[in-house]
RNA sequence: CGGGGCGUAGCGCAGCCUGGCAGCGCACCUGCCUUGGGAGCAGGGGGUCGGCGGUUCAAAUCCGCCCGCCCCGACCA
């Protein structure tokens, strides 16, 4: 492709509206533009990117024994009734009404059309195993878009399905799949690591995700070098007992603590480190209000309280229901006294003595409080979010703390939408029963974008070479007869050896063309310069290591090529 | 949805506080010149100042309402 000739809008400057490397980058390389929040045009660079991850997926799930096929994104609401996800799954899904007044939404995912499609076709476990994808835009109204193509609203997903007779199938299926992650995420030139996760809305028992290693991820990930386990910090698990030293327990004393709320305020008041407190959240889960003690310098998990209640959602109780259950403003509520609400506590309470807490009261706060003695003692469970040196649940040694982009993610779903939707088939002894399934997303747009936030420098894009949009760029540099009639030599020659090639014809000077090289970042710069007008040779530039060779045009394809 | 910020030429921004010519850099067009890291000179085109309403002799600027976008939190590929 000639680059006179390709639509590349590159830009000199950051885009105001772009705070993460990879949205920037993309901007500027003129990969894409922005339509409206979270709702962006792929122009040709991008699209090629974009494809090439599409058929790495394509290829890897192919050669996994799954089938293509192409679903619809406007689903009609009756199938959505049937999984009762009409309801739940809130307002992420957009509806709208067609001409005849039925109800639709766009497709944010597709559990109820492959279920649908499946039921009707398939009768006997002689069908079994079947693994169906698709490769399709999904639309989800986010409530916050963020980081350009990263978290957009619309955006261009694999996702995968798997229907097995029994859980033993499911299990052979899912690992396949998971297996096919490692080889499409290794392919695509990323350092990403599979994790233990949440099943969250989608549902299911067990589940994996696929995050690639980067600061700018949106997901905290739990790691054990040691034991190689490894999980989304929202379900890696504390750890069963903190051994406190056995203090005698001191009397309970009310002390004054003017204007001091948080605990940073408290902690730095009295003297007492943050360790020592106990801080006390409220919680609205559904009708219900919940109170859950954990130690001041620990962040509570609300995956892990929503799982522990069997709730959807969770959230802070607002300051007026803080007020009519402790009977004072917030940043001062306390387990003593406290009644009408279920209290927990994570695990870190456990064992503690003489603690800090609030009093319910205005401005006052208890210290050497004790469970048992000052309130009954509270329900214990795992309810906090692990942190950097806690020990690995698995095997405890020491845990590390990393960032992660969520790129896959799979699940196994059981029977949770075949059961509602009566997907069954018959088995070996003719018996009706319910489609064992597995569901498996990639989120395509979002691979590039994670590969672009892993695989950059100053200058811009270092496109690793099998997702690259081409491979090599001719840079022409002068407006030389004899340089462009070499330079469109190679580009042929190139081309004709079947290497992906772009070709800097543009009348500009050569700084201009270094620097949109660099900043589009294919693998190679093949530089037809000054050198070749001395010598006839040709300098090859490899954009990752900037390292610089001197070759003959004759020998270019071949060295391209390995 | 809560909190913070921003909307002025294609992009990046100044002007707004203190009302009175709509500006700068880049990009774009023409000519000359230049060709190994975003050249130079000369000339030129391009604006509902996010929208609507109000105040005023006069509004980009002051006031009100609305819309859009970005960032931080809860959701997710």
């Amino acid at each position: 492709m000639r680059l006179s000739r390709f639509f590349l809008p590159t830009l000199r400057e950051d885009p105001a509206e772009a705070e993460v490397v990879s949205h920037k980058l993309m901007l500027r390389a003129g990969m894409i533009r922005k339509l409206a929040s979270g709702i962006y045009s792929y122009l040709p660079l991008g699209l090629r990117a974009l494809r090439k991850v599409e058929n790495i997926v394509r290829e890897e799930m192919n050669r996994a024994g799954a089938l293509e096929v192409l679903l619809p994104l406007v689903q009609p609401a009756e199938l959505w009734q049937e999984t009762g996800r009409w309801k739940d799954y809130g307002k992420e899904l957009l509806r709208f009404k067609d001409r005849k007044d039925h109800d639709f939404c766009l497709g944010p995912t597709h559990e109820e059309v492959i279920t649908d499609l499946v039921r009707r076709e398939v009768r006997s476990y002689r069908d079994l195993p079947l693994i169906l994808y698709q490769i399709a835009p999904k639309f989800r109204d986010e409530i916050r878009p963020r980081f350009g193509i990263m978290r957009a609203r619309e955006f261009l997903m694999k996702d995968a399905y798997s229907f097995d007779a029994d859980e033993e199938g499911l299990k052979v299926s899912y690992q396949r799949m998971y297996e096919a992650y490692e080889r499409i995420f290794t392919r695509c030139g990323l350092r990403f690591r599979a994790v233990l996760a949440d099943t969250g809305a989608i549902g299911g028992s067990e589940s994996h995700e696929f995050m690639v290693l980067a600061e700018t991820g949106e997901d905290r990930l739990a790691l054990c070098e040691a034991c190689g386990y490894a999980a989304n910090v929202e379900l890696a698990e504390g750890q069963a007992y903190f051994v406190y030293p056995q203090e005698e327990e001191k009397p309970l004393e009310k002390v004054s603590t003017p204007g001091v709320r948080s605990v940073e305020e408290v902690s730095a008041f009295l003297g007492v480190p943050p360790s020592k407190l106990v801080k006390t959240l409220l919680y609205r889960a559904g009708e219900e209000v919940v109170a859950v003690l954990i130690r001041g310098d620990l962040e509570l998990n609300e995956v892990k309280l929503r799982n522990l209640l069997g709730v959807a959602e969770v959230e802070m109780a607002d300051p007026e229901t803080v007020e009519r259950i402790t009977r004072a403003p917030v940043g001062f509520a306390g387990p003593v006294g406290l009644s009408g609400v279920r209290v927990l506590a994570d695990l870190s309470v456990r064992g503690l003595r003489n603690f800090v807490t609030g009093a319910n009261e205005v401005e006052a706060h208890y210290v050497n409080v004790n469970y048992g003695r000052d309130f009954p003692e509270p329900e214990f469970h795992d309810l906090r979010v692990v942190t950097e040196g806690d020990p690995c649940p698995r095997c405890g040694r020491l845990l590390a703390i990393t960032r992660g982009i969520e790129v896959g993610h799979i699940f196994k779903l059981g029977t949770k939408y075949s059961r509602p939707m009566r997907a069954t088939f018959l088995d070996r002894e003719g018996q009706e029963r319910p489609l064992v399934m597995g569901c498996y997303g990639i989120g395509i747009g979002r691979t590039v974008a994670a590969a672009i936030e892993q695989n950059h420098d100053e200058a811009g894009i270092v496109f690793p070479r099998e997702i690259a949009p081409f491979e090599a760029l001719i840079l022409t540099l002068g407006p030389d007869p004899d340089l462009l009639e070499a330079s469109e030599r190679l580009y042929r020659e190139l081309s004709g050896a079947g290497i992906e090639v772009l070709w800097d014809d543009r009348d500009e000077r050569p700084g201009v063309k270094f620097k949109d090289a660099d900043l589009i970042g294919l693998p190679y710069q093949v530089i037809v310069g000054r050198r070749f007008r001395e010598t006839g040779e040709v300098e090859l530039k490899e954009r990752a290591t900037g390292r610089r060779e001197t070759l003959s045009p004759e020998a270019l394809p071949s060295r391209l090529k390995t």
